[in-house]
DNA sequence: CTTGACCTTAAACTATACTCTAAGGTCTAT
DNA sequence: ATAGACCTTAGAGTATAGTTTAAGGTCAAG
C-alpha cells in the first residue's frame, strides 16, 4: 500500500500520515526502491488504532504511549493502559465541569437580554460583564 | 497606573496586557514622557471585562466584539450581544456533547480492564482500540 | 513519449493565546 | 551615584496538531 492508498483506507490524510511518522507514531513497514513508503495491513490497523485513540480524546503523545503497549504487549501491563485511560477520564471530567460552569453563566447572561434592535445602552450582557457579578475562574 | 500596577489590580500579566494592546483589545489611555503606558480606572474596568469575558469562554476575537459594543453602546444593539452569546452557548453545548461521548467511551474502556500487573496481552483497553468497536467521530 | 497522477523532502505556515528573552532606558531609595 | 525595580521594543519560543508549499522525482496510460 502506498501512502495514497492508506489515506483512502484509513481516512487519514497523507500529510498527516507523514506527520505521524515524523512524530514516531506510524512508521511504514518498508520503503520501495523509489523511496516510496509501503504500508502493510498491520500499518492500516495501527492507523485506525491512532484514529480511534484520538476519537477517545487521547493526545498524540498519549496515543503514542498506548501504541507502545499495543506494539509490545508482553512488555507492558494492564495498569499502564488503565492509568492512561483513568487520567483522561479525570481530565475530560474537569473540562466538562468547566464548560458546564461557563454554560450556566452564559445562559444567565443571555436570559435577560432582549436581543432586539435597540441600543445596547442597557444591555444586560454587556453590563454583567462590566460588573463583578461573574464568578471568575481562569479558563 | 503603570503596567505593573494594572497587572496587580487586574491579575493579568504585563506580558499579556501588552499582548492585548497589540491585538487591539486594551489600549492604555496615554503614554508618559518616558513612553511608559499609563492606565486609567476605566482601563482597569476594561481589563476586568476582558478577564470575565474569557472566563465565560469567549475567544479574544469574540471578546473584542463585545468590547466594541461596551465601548460605544449607543452605536450597537442588543441583538449583537445576544447573537455572540447565543453562538457561544451553542458552541459550548457541542463541545460538551463531544466530551460526554468520549467520556462514555472511555468509561466503557476502563471498566473491563483489570488494571493489574499482568501482561497487557489481553488488555481490554488495547484490544478495544484495535477493534472496530469504537464509534468513530473525528475530534 | 508525454501527460497527469502520485510520490519525495525540508521547511514554512495556520490557529490561539500567551510567555519569555535580549538589550537597553528610567525611576527611586539609600 | 549606584543598586535594584520597573519600563521599553522587536522578535522568538511554547504548545498542539496538523496543512501547505516549493521543487523535484516516478509511474501508468494512451
Ligand atoms: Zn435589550
Ligand atoms: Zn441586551
Ligand atoms: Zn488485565
Ligand atoms: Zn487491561
Amino acid at each position: 500500500m502506498k501512502i495514497g492508498d492508506l489515506e483512502k483506507q484509513s481516512g487519514i490524510s497523507a500529510y498527516t500520515l507523514r506527520y505521524y511518522e515524523k512524530e514516531g507514531l506510524l512508521m511504514p513497514s518498508k520503503r520501495g526502491e523509489n523511496n516510496y513508503r509501503h504500508y502493510s495491513q498491520d500499518d492500516l490497523i495501527t492507523a485506525k488504532f491512532i484514529k480511534r485513540s484520538k476519537a477517545c480524546g487521547f493526545s498524540l503523545s498519549e496515543t503514542a504511549s498506548l501504541l507502545a503497549i499495543k506494539t509490545d504487549k508482553s512488555q507492558h501491563v494492564c495498569a499502564e493502559a488503565k492509568s492512561i485511560t483513568h487520567s483522561k477520564i479525570q481530565e475530560i471530567e474537569e473540562q466538562i465541569q468547566r464548560l458546564q460552569h461557563m454554560q450556566e453563566t452564559l445562559i444567565q447572561l443571555e436570559k435577560y437580554c432582549c436581543g432586539g434592535q435597540e441600543s445596547a445602552e442597557f444591555c444586560s450582557i454587556i453590563s454583567a460583564l462590566e460588573q463583578d457579578q461573574i464568578i471568575e475562574k481562569g479558563e
